[in-house]
DNA sequence: GTCTATAATTGGATAGAC
DNA sequence: GTCTATCCAATTATAGAC
């Protein structure tokens, strides 16, 4: 225990208050609008410690903007999702995605994104590896073991993943980005989804000679 | 004929020049970072006359996205479009939708309104009704004609239609927006419709004694 | 309405002491 | 590494002549 360097502040120096007060100045007010001096005036350091770390406000903005994307959209795995169980795991991953990618920061962070990625075309690959291009492929990789087990007919489960994702999406997704509603409602969240997969069950599920819990018939509902 | 006022502008005077300036500056590079000089030497007239018809950065940035959204989502009607041949008209509709979305300029207003909501929580509103519910209005509309002849079973003709732009959409806008891909294909364009229109048909068309030109089958083709 | 010139403020970045 | 104080450039907005 040679090198601790515990001086005042209470988690790890001044470079993590630094993206700390920087991240809440961006993803509150983008980047044109955010100055340096507030940064460093909300995170209790002068400006010239600022730039000691962080060479310009351009670096500080990607670091900020990066960190986040990889921190946000951590740890999803599709090993515990039921191929047998076609309802309850789309269920699961469609509430899963609707969570994420509705909560106000995500939203934030989307907001951003798109505003600045012509200014910093970096943000876009970043954002889209770490987010949605994950999602698609824990999706598809869910999509693949049902329609191994049997349960889902799928030619092609890329694109299937890709209609999964935008009927869940919908519009509410842009309408939380335009500030059209106050807030994500939990129920709300669990109807889209319950349409979403119902119309998707609708499509890909096995019809012919099927086994499952599903209604016999081929009413709507 | 007493009020002409030709002087020597070629289109109606040095207001519209100065939109037409804005718009391009704004477009391409935000807000923020566009300066009033910048669109004042672009417009080739001097700053103080832009000052004399728009008050303030604020004010010219409002009256350009406003005007934009306007402009750009104007003119779509659902009559002309067949109840009874539902593959024909989805086609269209989603054709519609993609090539007015993956348009640059359309691309290009997406992303300044999301990253400048924010500040002006006013385009929200203003964006959402000139274009996406207007979008989703006419969808819905064809829908419901389509559910009263029979070829469409739907519970929920307004819900349907949000499913069906969330299945054309897929991640397509996403990544363009994103700057993934250098352009929006026009293959692209009628394979992602058509990819959308399938399953959306296999979800929703009617199934039990069906007499439509479709497949007899239940299969996903 | 339109121009030239300028006021007044802000913001990114740095020098130099400690 | 950190601070205080400052430089320099850019920007919004306006004053005053025509």
């Amino acid at each position: 225990m040679g090198q601790i360097e515990r001086t005042e502040t209470p988690a790890g120096g001044k470079a993590e208050s630094i993206l700390a007060a920087a991240k809440r100045a961006f993803l509150a007010g983008g980047f044109g609008a955010v100055s340096m001096d507030a940064i460093a005036r909300e995170a209790a350091v002068s400006k010239a410690t600022v730039y000691a770390h962080f060479g310009s406000k351009e670096e500080l903005f990607g670091a900020v903007i990066g960190r986040e994307c990889e921190q946000r959209f951590a740890g999803l795995s599709a090993g515990e999702l039921d191929p047998g169980d076609v309802r309850a795991s789309l269920m699961e991953l469609g509430r899963r995605f609707l969570h994420l990618v509705l909560s106000p920061d995500a939203l934030a962070l989307h907001r951003i994104i798109l505003g600045e990625v012509i200014r910093f075309p970096v943000l876009g690959e970043v954002f889209w590896r770490a987010g949605p291009e994950r999602n698609l492929q824990q999706i598809q990789a869910f999509l693949e073991n049902a329609a191994a087990v049997g349960t889902l007919s799928l030619p092609h489960p890329r694109l299937a993943a890709e209609q999964f994702v935008g009927l869940v999406r919908g519009e509410i997704q842009l309408r939380q980005l335009l500030r059209l509603q106050p807030e994500a409602g939990l129920e709300e969240i669990n109807a889209a989804v319950r349409a979403a997969v119902k119309t998707f069950i609708l499509a890909f599920a096995r019809r012919a000679n099927a086994s499952g819990p599903q209604s016999p018939g081929c009413t709507t509902n």
